[in-house]
DNA sequence: CCTACCGATCGGTAGG
DNA sequence: CCTACCGATCGGTAGG
């Protein structure tokens, strides 16, 4: 038995989270995705079946990364707030570890078919609700606000979180600790003084 | 003289900005915008000389209407958190009035080419300039905290307001006004109680 | 605004 | 993993 991989089937995976987090699902072309890899377009299609494949394969990894943070985050012991600022920094970890991975969750979706698109929107409706569960545990225990919406404050953090690959770089004067503090001050504390 | 024209160059414009808002801009060909006007995709070219030139006019529309939003804003008198709060309404009346141009504006900005995404990143900083100095004169005035930092709130608060076209719906519970005083209330109060 | 095209590129297959 | 393709579709032009 002859084989001919060079590339695993995970390259063509991570290669896929590069190219359609840099420029979109379909301004990707089989044939760029090939020359990341160093051989043919046509040659991917010995380790994946479509490229709406491996759209959808990409997508779940994010997913799965997020979901698996959230799962460790809520481990935290504490208040319902202390567990939000795990939720946030295990968020965090995610977007800046697996940019490709994230950004294709993120913003590439309207791509899948009806049928994907849906089964994705309901996974991140599931994430979205351990951040509103955070916040209704911390109105509970009386570390948020009770006159706090979970539902709406959950989707402004994460509108907050979800927008970080858009504008910040490591490499810039804030670390990811700086980041996850100054993300949850505006959340807990906003930036309205008291005499207003 | 003859003349074809049944659509003008601006029914071709308001066809652009709704499909490439639904689809993306390269997920929509000539062909599909031709048929939203009821005509043939190379009858397009009497009124635009490219595709490209077509998403530089939708996204610069967005962009005049998010300056001309802030313009109004910014002659409210008052304190610089009730300046914030009128430039955080003009902002949600241009998403929720023109969805096409808006949604183009802020995520197809990647399908330029290199000059005219630089111009318009540069455009983008310049509107969230005004975001940043009305927090500065808050800060001034005492109706926004000092240990503020204006860049990162700001862009904070343009995160959630960029946010709100991926899942906020008219026809909902939430009102337009009731949308702008929860994003406020949530920026500049927090969601965390005093005794956290 | 239509008809009739153009060359280029797309996702994907057959066969080795 | 490569070679050699395929039909379909792309943005765009010429000429009326």
């Amino acid at each position: 038995m002859t084989t001919y991989a060079r590339n695993s089937r995970l390259d063509v995976v991570l290669a896929a989270e590069r190219l359609f987090a840099q420029r979109g699902f379909h301004a990707t072309s089989m044939r760029d995705l090939g020359r990341e890899l160093g051989l043919h377009g046509s040659s991917l299609y010995s380790h994946i079946t479509s490229k709406e494949d491996l759209l959808v394969e990409v997508i779940d990894r994010g997913a799965e990364l997020f979901d698996a943070a959230a799962a460790r985050a809520e481990q935290a012991a504490g208040s319902g707030a202390e567990r939000l600022a795990a939720l946030v920094r295990g968020h965090l970890d995610v977007v800046l570890e697996h940019v490709g991975a994230a950004r294709t969750y993120l913003n590439e979706a309207h791509a899948l078919d009806d049928q994907q698109r849906r089964r994705v929107i309901e996974r991140r409706d599931g994430y979205e609700r351990r951040f509103r569960e955070a916040m209704t545990a911390g109105i509970g225990d009386g570390s948020i606000r009770a006159d706090v919406d979970p539902r709406l404050a959950s989707i402004f953090l994460l509108s907050i979180l979800n927008s970080v690959e858009r504008w910040y770089r490591p490499e810039g004067p804030l670390d990811r600790n700086q980041l996850a503090a100054e993300i949850l001050e505006f959340a807990l504390s906003g930036i309205g003084s008291r005499a207003r």
